[in-house]
DNA sequence: ACAGCCATGTAACTTGTTACATGATTTT
DNA sequence: AAAATCATGTAACAAGTTACATGGCTGT
């Protein structure tokens, strides 16, 4: 859903062709997020069935087919760009799931794994760090994707930390505290807007 | 792939059925992470393909049909806990995508945008507070699904802001800097493991 | 002439979602 | 007997990935 819209975005400045918007999505992402080519072009045919873009005679049936944006693909990507992702039911991060799941593994020691992952997550955000100084002073796009990376890093390094913290006090506190099966209630959150 | 091996790893404590296993999958994760009732099955029948699990006689046509593990599962399961996740490309923030794409949106203020998602975090982040307030002493499960979402959302925010202030920068030091072709360099990162 | 690239596409697959169909058992 | 819930499944779709096929143009 997110491809979709950014390609939106780079129509709504001119017309493009399918290689063409590949370089310039991966060109504003710093080359940070390599972008798929067969991809752009079933996306393309998407928005086209979906009346969100439409081609402009330019180069059909041959190379370089341009398409340009519609009315209808205008309204929707403003919209898109207002309205927040639906943070509600939050993504399942595959690290939390292991940290979740390890944790009764019969033969499996939670705090072994949480290390080695945070070992991989340090290394990671030195080498992001590296690529930081290195280039991105003069490219404001990749100095943007690098510190969102920067920012998830750090964040999932503090989680493992607490959640390292957590899981031994509550093993010291209870041997086997297993909440077998509680009455089911669903949580919602968000959805306001 | 998370969902597949968080199925795994829950019969490698005994074999369960279908719905049993999406009970135990939302109760370790404090009910905030929602699964499919049709995803399950659909992951069990592919599991099963793969040979990492198998149908054990009780239930097979009707209901509570059992599945366990098998050998290949276990051995799965254990190389899956000790492989950090696949972060050498990142992946695609759709919030970081807006930022990154919106900044060249004719017509569209970027700092409205991080203004209109941040006020939104902010409020999730409080919500999320309030569950786990109110709940988390008695639910270990809960207590770390939420923090991992406390700490995204938080590093989200923290983006946002140091964003906005690049973006302001970028905007006083030079009007358009645009450095429209440069040499297509693609990055790579992590990949040791 | 041929190698290499630019450019567009298609096929097959995985993960995930929603919605629907079908029975069996339990509750009212 | 009807309604609710338990339980299993299927179909159709969206988004994304990899790999392959095809053709035009360019440089040697």
């Amino acid at each position: 859903m997110s491809v979709r819209h950014a390609l939106l975005a780079l129509l709504s400045e001119g017309p493009k062709y399918g290689l063409q918007l590949r370089e310039e999505f991966e060109a504003r992402t710093g080359e940070v997020w390599p972008l798929n080519i067969g991809q752009v072009y079933t996306t393309l045919q998407r928005l086209e069935r979906d009346g969100l873009v439409e081609s402009d005679g330019t180069g059909d049936d041959g190379p370089q087919k341009g398409f340009r944006i519609t009315a209808g693909g205008e309204q929707e990507l403003a919209r898109w760009l207002r309205t927040p992702p639906d943070l509600a039911s939050p993504p399942r991060d595959e690290l939390v799931m292991k940290v979740l799941v390890a944790a009764r593994v019969p033969g499996t020691d939670v705090h072994d794994v949480i290390q080695v992952h945070r070992r991989y997550l340090v290394e990671l955000m030195q080498q992001w760090t590296r690529i930081k100084e290195a280039e991105a002073e003069s490219d404001l796009g990749l100095a943007l994707a690098v510190d969102a990376e920067l920012f998830r890093l750090d964040a999932v390094i503090r989680w493992l930390d607490s959640a390292d913290g957590r899981l031994k006090r509550a093993a010291a506190d209870l041997p086997r505290p297993v909440p077998a099966a509680l009455p089911r209630l669903r949580r919602r959150v968000g959805g306001r807007l």
